[in-house]
DNA sequence: TATGAATGAGCTTTCATTCAT
DNA sequence: CATGAATGAAAGCTCATTCAT
């Protein structure tokens, strides 16, 4: 609100970015169907009406605004692995500190909700997408990593690394969502850095030689 | 219409547990919002009116119909685990398979979607309820396991037997829900005995002493 | 219940009735169309499928069940007034006195809701059937005996016994239907002996001569 | 579809007090329950949805609609009765005349039926504003007026003013609702204006000292 | 007869979407 | 562009009525 009572306005080329950010935030609160377009705009800071300026409705809505979080997870990750001579263990646990650093924000933690969720059962082809673009990916990033480490003897050769990505993968995002997102440190407390660092260090045993 | 031209029967007693299973097949199949009164009616072959005999409401059916399955589970499988003289080792396997049994199932499945999705947001109590029932109690039983372990020997002693828990639990389960009911297998197709397997073995060499 | 076992049963010509009665009160109490036909049966002891064998339905069961108490008042009244011989103020007296004790009675005052409510917008026929026997007729009675006070010489001649008879009337049913039965007294307490008795003092001196 | 093409107006100043005034017709006519907010909708010339944008629901509906007809009502009579020097007789006829005058209007009489019928039974809360507003606010003016020509002498000093109050204001009242509103003047005509000015005749005579 | 399970039309309410302003 | 009034389809829920038992 300036002097001469010209109220001040965003650029509409923010708008785009605003509302998928404030329709992400609230269909992770309450969910896909629970939410009304209404409280998106106002979340937004504008009206109703507006939405329909930028997006084609209520799905087309959510579809970009996923689509927007999980681009931005993917390329953080690999740019980072291009180095050489680094062994594949230290390789191995970048990778997982980072997914582990996004998976406990909540910007993303309400996310995996909202795709396992009503995503999964009404949005398949969007759920496909993700399920490219995330999981399988990382599952098979983590798989080469330890094939990586199979070879430079880090790790033990009969160990099952296409399995092995994806159950710490696993692991380490179930929690994430449980016991961060869905709260249920209420119930039974524990560091989020403990849950990190001694599921890597047991998953790092187990991949290794024993006596 | 039957053949002798009665149009409908009486099944006070059937009612309720059909009315039970099609709501919760349905819920899952297209989530709790999305999913229609009038679908769960005449999955389970009756009308629309008649749930409201057996039940409150849409809320009502879905709560009731996950208490069902929650409860299920939990008697199965601590049951089995008085017996003494057994390596906590072995329990600890057994105890793993058995859920593992429940998680791939079907029927099971799609109850995680539902708990993690539209109810973990619509209906904290009840999300509460499973969380107490389920993972809170699951976890426990598992830690107490490598406990035992570590203390005749079997594990090492720097284990952390409680995020251990947790991770193999969340590892197997998250796996469950995305590979198997999610059908991640589809773009990346993997037995789901090897799964388990690999997953536990590479879980028990991680919880051993290296050399 | 007796010591055999075998339930006391009422005698099925006393059920319509039990289910008039119970009708009549739940109708009153909750209105018309709030009033579900499982309580009128439930309050008659009966199941909503037994009112079908009587009545032909709730309309119907309103209809009978006004019918019935509309008929009691009317012939009370008159089999009273055929005496010769007793002055036309005390036959008023007495007509007044006997309606009056009908308008307070808890059973009686509810009829009155029902038909100017839902019964008059609803069912105009029965309404206008009520309108004959009750109102209309009470009027002309009352007006007849104010005729013949002022033949009498006991009332001035030039009174509006036509009017004068709607008012007395008018002004105690009202009043029983307010202060009594639709509890205006919690907030302005007043005796119903009293309203009455000073109603129809100052009604009779209205009639009277004045110097 | 108006001339132009256009298929609807804003109107967002006109709209609510036009849905009241179709809503508190409609419900006169068809009463409350039988009332299909659809009926209302179309009434006022707008789409069922549109109620919603100014009303919580049917029965918000009716509380204002009646709100609105019963403060009309009370601020119209007290403004006029400051004046010094007028007979309490007078002023006595006066509020008569006034209340007399909102009595038999078409707009007033429907909203006796509802507070009576379904308001009384359903909306208790309601009915009590109406009964403090109305019908007791009313009896209490009445009485001050008559107390006060009891003072000056113009009534007699016996008289019960408080039931008086109730006499006068019941007996028109109704019979403004029975042979106006609710149309008995089919059965048995009566001109609106001799039962006014005979009833209130007969009333101030009883007040009066007689010989 | 009597019961109450089952039906289904009908209502209130919600809300994505449209569109006058 | 932006607003929010207005729309109308769709869904949850109620309950008079029917009818298998």
């Amino acid at each position: 609100m300036t002097a001469n009572g010209v109220r001040w306005k965003r650029r509409p080329d923010e708008r785009p970015a605003e509302l998928l950010e404030a329709a992400l935030n609230v269909f992770a609160e309450r969910g896909y169907s629970a939410t009304r377009l209404e409280d998106v705009a106002s979340a937004a800071g504008v009206s109703k009406g507006a939405i329909y300026h930028y997006f084609d409705g209520k799905e087309d809505l959510l579809r970009q605004a996923l689509q927007r979080r999980i681009e931005s997870i993917a390329e953080d990750v690999d740019t980072k692995l291009a180095e050489r001579g680094v062994p594949a263990s230290a390789k191995l646990r970048f990778v997982l500190r980072e997914l582990w650093r996004h998976w406990v924000r909540p910007e993303w933690g309400c996310v995996f909700t909202l795709l396992v969720g009503e995503v999964g059962t009404q949005l398949p082809a969007l759920f496909e997408t993700w399920a490219r673009e995330g999981p399988i990916r990382g599952w098979s990033l983590i798989e080469k990593l330890i094939e990586e480490g199979k070879g430079t003897g880090e790790f033990r050769p009969d160990v099952d690394a296409k399995v092995a990505g994806r159950l710490i993968a696993s692991g380490l995002a179930w929690q994430a969502v449980l016991h961060i997102h869905m709260d249920l440190q209420r119930y039974d407390p524990c560091e989020a850095d403990r849950i990190f660092d001694s599921s890597v260090e047991i998953f790092m045993a187990g991949l290794k030689h024993h006596g």
